[in-house]
DNA sequence: CGAATATTGTACTACTCCGAACAAAAACAG
DNA sequence: CTGTTTTTGTTCGGAGTAGTACAATATTCG
């Protein structure tokens, strides 16, 4: 598996590196973070960062993909929950821990907006991450009315699409600095809105 | 009013300028945003520019707050609407004519985040906003409880911070491209939320 | 051990960007 | 007309940034 690999052996670990650039462009934005933060953070010289990752917008780009990635995988996790009230404050409760610990919201939804006009590809991941996650809320919904946990006939597209925007929502008062208090407010406003 | 005033007089007009800087924040986000866009943009030079506005973070609080005011005046008005129904689907469509149009979302909720956390002032800026934006369509469900159109006893806190998560949802959606058919559905979808 | 290969670290370059200095220009006051 | 005031336009400087060149280093293969 860990094939012996020719040449000097890296001095890093890709996989914590990643996370550390996930960390600096959570904290400061695509344009505030620089390439010195970002090499030092990263554990690895210039050189190395360009030959890994490729130049800046490469690297914000795998940075924006694996947090979704992560975001997703957890979504996932919670929404696996028997009752869908419990998946839906569950998906709810693990986003708060991760916008609203850090005070810093998502990368995806509250970052990759500012610099999604003038950069399409970015533009296009958070359009994608934006369906995923209402395909991904739909799916669960569905499931409800399939396990008579909801009426049939309910519009679940709706409520998922609704669902995700107080997610988004979430993020954006996480990043306002608003006390965690105040988002789990927001989120039993939600769940309160899967039966209704 | 206008009195004379010495010197030479300004070849700019003030409040186009800060339209102008509006749009260009608006579209490239704070850091991407240079002064020679600015300038240009403003149709002033960068020494006019220093002097009447001070410097770029001074500007982009300026831009920040007009644009925040300017959408406070533009949902107050469509609160007005004298059924409630009618007033919450006013304001989203208001808010789609403005994020969807540009597809740049909103300068407060989709650019001003990424800057969110390292600007305390900007910080504060957006969280006044967002609880001035849920206290304003909360002051309306509260009416529309007065009025006897809701039952008494609604929970309109609740459901004004939802109406406002539809809003950041939709600055997200629009930045992230998607069409305004897309918006209105979304926007169809909170009004149904008001009822039930 | 010696050759080949991959990564590291230092140093550098070219560029952009923000903010300021300074003199010229355009108005008013006396 | 002369002096004062305010803004303009040009120009500059200093800081910082992204990306690169090149030699040194550390490992594997023969």
């Amino acid at each position: 598996m860990t094939e012996a690999r020719r040449g000097r052996p890296r001095s890093y670990d890709p996989d914590e590196a990643l996370d550390a650039a996930i960390d600096v462009f959570w904290t400061h934005g695509y344009d505030a973070a620089t390439l010195d933060q970002l090499s030092q953070a990263m554990g690895m010289g210039r050189p190395s960062l360009y030959g890994a990752f490729g130049d800046k917008q490469a690297l914000f780009e795998r940075a924006v993909r694996r947090f979704g990635e992560r975001m997703a995988t957890r979504a996932g996790r919670a929404l696996s929950a028997p009752r869908i009230e419990d998946a839906v404050r569950a998906v709810l409760l693990e986003v708060i821990e991760v916008y609203g610990g850090s005070g810093r919201g998502c990368l995806v939804f509250g970052v990759a907006p500012a610099r999604a006009v003038d950069d399409p590809s970015v533009r296009e991941m958070l359009a994608s991450t934006i369906t995923s996650l209402d395909t991904a809320l739909r799916a669960r919904l569905d499931r409800a009315v399939a396990d008579g946990e909801l009426p049939a006939g309910t519009d679940t597209a709706a409520r998922a699409r609704l669902l995700a925007a107080t997610i988004h929502s979430l993020s954006v008062r996480a990043r306002a600095g608003l006390p965690t208090s105040h988002l789990q407010q927001l989120a039993e406003d939600a769940v309160e809105l899967v039966r209704r």
